[in-house]
DNA sequence: ATATATTTTTAGACTTATCTAAATATATAT
DNA sequence: ATATATATTTAGATAAGTCTAAAAATATAT
């Protein structure tokens, strides 16, 4: 038996230490879950004890093969939800990740079997994440930043790397959502920051929009 | 700000005390929840502190209009969740109660509004029990039981009182379920068994069964 | 009316998850 | 290499929800 709490660090250390087999520094993963390094220390013990973690006094925390299990299975409930509110409950992509955080806890195998295959099996959630498979597997498309893309060429937006809600509706504000297609028409050295063209129009963003905006060549 | 164990023990409250309103005994409470008189006490002192329930010492415990606005509302999200998990991920009607009692303390205004419309704004849930609409109304229906049917009137299951898998299987096992039509062929004084019948042939069921059955006339 | 049984409450302890403050280990700078 | 800064752990408290055992109140029986 694991408790949300439980769930809610190992997901954290999964998404700190990138797919969980980096090593996780303890304020971090403190500060990722709006908690004290003492807090942390806690739980880092009682998932090592449980197996969900490996852990050595001072030198971090990263998951076993059943804490990745766990955070996979974690990840695939919350994006599911993600895509159901949005695609049958009307939510815009900035409402849904509160909701999904709570969705992602409701345990019945059945009941996210049944959604996903109700939701046609998606690959992605509404900010263009992968979602795994019931197995675990992530299909994992190439993509770049917006930071990193190339003048001249056109591309197609794929997702977002910062899911805010600020971040979001600022995308929304100008017409920029999953598929859109943009070319880099100048890149600044000064800030960094890039003109792309879309839908005739031409748009001025940051170097913070640059990098978390992702991107795929058409 | 309302925990999620208070909302179960305001539940039960609820219907342990048709509707709320009638005072409910601490014992009574503490095995309805499956816990100990003495952690329903506490509980108890809780709910009142915050304004949910009356409570005069050793003189049981009632709902306040607001603990009764709180019950309604994780009863609608109940139901409506059992609605949804039957009707969208083919969900039998033995198996939502278990994921229902998670799905009910999500916290999500939207959510709610949504999935109600979602599911074209039901009245009733997959066991006949009414879904109280927005506003907390519950619509409803007359309805008696099989026990206190009347012999050569004809009738349409419309609810149970026992959800319980066994029972519901015991119906599935005899092709009753809601909306089934069955004429009361004959009630034996001796043991108030019934012998009814439906879609042309007939069938003896026990006393209890006719308790858990509630039926209209057609 | 008094004894007995039942119900309810209280007292004190335990668990989980959190906190603050202090102690200890590791990393960095001179 | 030593001092200083940073990161991490430990110690001790707190709050929510639970438990057992004992005390107190209420209900029932003779
Ligand atoms: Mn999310
Ligand atoms: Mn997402
Ligand atoms: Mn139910
Ligand atoms: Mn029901």
């Amino acid at each position: 038996m694991i408790t949300l709490t439980e769930e809610n660090y190992i997901k954290a250390i999964f998404h700190l230490g990138k797919q969980g087999s980096e090593t996780v520094n303890t304020n971090a993963l403190a500060e990722a879950m709006s908690t004290k390094a003492s807090s942390a220390t806690d739980m880092i013990k009682k998932l090592a004890e449980k197996n969900y973690a490996n852990y050595k006094k001072y030198q971090g925390v990263s998951l076993t093969e059943d804490g990745k299990r766990v955070a996979v299975n974690i990840i695939r409930k919350h994006r599911l939800w993600e895509v159901f509110l949005v695609e049958k409950l009307n939510f815009t992509w900035d409402q849904v990740h509160d909701v999904a955080e709570q969705l992602e806890h409701i345990k019945s195998q059945k009941l996210i079997d049944e959604l996903d295959a109700f939701l046609g099996f998606p690959t992605h959630d509404p900010h263009g994440d992968p979602i795994p498979d019931k197995s675990g597997k992530f299909i994992h498309i190439e993509k770049l930043s917006l930071a990193s893309a190339k003048v001249g060429i056109v591309y197609m937006c794929v997702g977002v790397n910062d899911s805010s809600v600020d971040f979001l509706k600022y995308l929304d504000n100008n017409a920029i959502s999953l598929g859109t297609r943009m070319e880099i028409v100048h890149k600044e050295p000064f800030d960094h920051s890039i003109k792309i063209r879309l839908n005739g129009r031409e748009l001025m963003v940051s170097q913070t929009v640059g990098k978390n905006l992702f991107l795929k060549e058409v």
